[in-house]
RNA sequence: GGCCCCGUGGUCAAGAGGCCUAAGACAUCGCCCGUUCACGGCGGUAACUCGGGUUCGAAUCCCGACGGGGUCACCA
């Protein structure tokens, strides 16, 4: 049988990075077994409605390179594929189900609920919803409909015995009944709830595997006593774990960085993100980590998916991210990394080309490339104990000796180029017997004003231009004069 | 609190009774690459939550404790 999965997201204007990575197993595991993989819009809380959310799901799977294979835009044959499209056919499901006697109408107000709710709370017990209206007569049902008084539609759980299941993850699982409560179906408003329309679409879309978050796991019973009450096949579950911050937390909107946009924003690549995301929780078995999304397709198993909360750990996902930006090639790199420089130099007519060419192995995220650059645009204030340097055997003091020596060399040099630069100077180290890091030591940090920089004191000289060079040059030599 | 799930280094993880004096990766530390930093190379520190069983033998099986998480809505 073709394996159909699904991801049925509720638009809330983002992406969480939990969500994304439900979204990732459930197509790799659909694209590895040849199936299909469907999007479903889940938007039955009007409430929480966000313009151009959707836009937002659909921009963030096509992005990452998820295409689906049903969907709201892409149609399908087992459409509608939004929620709230559906909202007349989950009823008459619900009225069957009464008229097996799985379920049963209720007209307890939410508040009379409430009440009891916090009745029980007092006395220290959980409060279960005692089956009041199952007891009332048809006669009665049908007077309280035929008033018009409110009603909802609750599943009729039974009090004793399990239910058990089997999940692809957590392996066999039990529940005892009594711990089941009557959830509703139908809302007052005529809505189906989450889980009542949830079951009718995944049966109905012929979904073969529900891969999901954890958190489904204790109400799943509920869900097979649906599917038994209908006697339609239960689908294969798959329970995926929670994707956490540190071990206490999930992942949070509150620290900023539980959104796929937060990511992309800072500049994390979509691969990088994609490729870290399939390890938190799954492994391919052998020492392989670098995936592209085919190869996450080929090497996917859902039975290595694992069972313990994973954390979202921000320093691999870095470390990708910056392997990523290594092999990307040169041109793609200086494309990406361009706005980033001109965050910080634009109008400084600065070589971007060489630029890129010193920064692609430094660069482990885009947001820290300005930062790194900027004192190309401005030499930033320093303290002449940076001139100390003991494996350079430099000090403030060697450091005058050898700017004095240096600053005439590169007043003579008429072709400002990186390797005249540095032969010229390289030679004039050798004639003046100095040692090279007693020189370009001190050299680049006259010029920087930074104790690391990309690339050395050449590259910058180059970067910088003779002008701007030679500018420098004075006004350190000035400040060690002052000092030293 | 009831019910459910989980428990190998700081993190992700391999391991499905002897191959474990427990892989690999990130992070961290040290050395090398004698113009910094980065890249790269080499090496180090670091783990089976605890206590009982079962077994000739347990990280692997069972029980308990402890710890962490989830769930108990007319939210999704």
């Amino acid at each position: 049988m073709e394996v159909r999965t699904r991801f049925a997201p509720s638009p809330t204007g983002f992406m969480h990075l939990g969500g994304l990575r439900t979204a990732l197993y459930n197509y790799l595991y659909a694209k590895k077994m040849g199936g299909k993989f469907i999007l479903r819009i889940e938007d039955t809380d009007q409430e929480r409605f966000v313009e151009g959310a959707t836009e937002v799901v659909y921009n963030t799977l096509r992005d990452c390179g998820m295409v689906w294979d049903e969907g709201p835009d892409v149609g399908g044959d087992y459409g509608p594929y939004v929620q709230s499209d559906r909202k007349d056919i989950y009823l008459p499901y619900a009225r069957q189900l009464v008229e097996k006697g799985a379920a049963y109408y209720c007209f307890c107000t939410k508040e009379e609920l409430d009440e009891r709710r916090a009745a029980a709370e007092a006395r220290g017990e959980v409060f279960k919803y005692d089956k009041h209206c199952l007891n009332l007569t048809k006669e009665e049902v049908q007077a309280k409909l035929d008033a018009g008084l409110p009603y909802v539609i609750r599943l009729n759980a039974p009090t004793s015995g399990e239910t058990t299941y089997d999940d692809v993850v957590f392996g066999h699982l039990s529940f005892p009944n009594d711990t089941l409560d009557d959830m509703v179906l139908i809302k007052a408003d005529g809505m189906p709830t989450y889980n009542f329309a949830n079951v009718i679409d995944d049966h109905l879309m012929g979904i073969t595997h529900v891969m999901r978050g954890m958190e489904y796991l204790s109400s799943t019973p509920k869900y097979n006593l649906l599917y038994e009450a209908f006697g339609w096949e239960i689908p294969q579950y798959v329970h995926l774990t929670t994707v956490m911050r540190d071990a206490q937390h999930k992942l949070s909107k509150r620290d900023g960085d539980a959104y796929y946009s937060d990511f992309i924003e800072k500049g994390y690549l979509k691969e990088a993100l994609i490729n870290y995301l399939a390890l938190v929780g799954w492994n391919p078995g052998d020492d392989r980590e670098f995936f592209t999304m085919d190869e996450l397709v080929q090497a996917f198993d859902i039975k290595r998916l694992n069972n313990a909360p994973g954390i979202f750990d921000m320093d691999k996902l870095t470390w990708f991210n910056a392997e990523y930006i290594r092999k990307m090639p040169f041109d793609e790199y200086l494309k990406m990394v361009t706005p980033w420089f001109e965050q910080v130099l634009s109008g400084k007519n600065l070589d971007y080309r060489r630029l890129a060419e010193l920064m692609q192995s430094r660069t482990e995220v885009f947001n820290r490339v300005p930062d790194m650059v900027k004192f190309l645009a401005e030499m930033p204030e320093y303290d002449i104990g940076l001139y100390n340097n003991k494996k350079m055997k430099t000090n403030p003091e060697v450091a005058v000796e050898s700017l004095r020596m240096v600053k005439p060399v590169l007043e003579g040099i008429e072709d400002w180029s990186e390797n005249v630069i540095h032969d010229t100077v390289m030679a004039a180290i050798a004639e003046s017997g100095k040692k090279n890091g007693a020189v370009l030591w001190p050299l680049r940090i006259a010029i920087s004003g930074l104790n690391s920089t990309p690339g050395g004191a050449f590259e910058i000289a180059y970067l910088l231009g003779k002008d701007e060079t030679l500018r420098r040059l004075d006004v350190s030599y000035e400040k060690l004069c002052n000092n030293a």
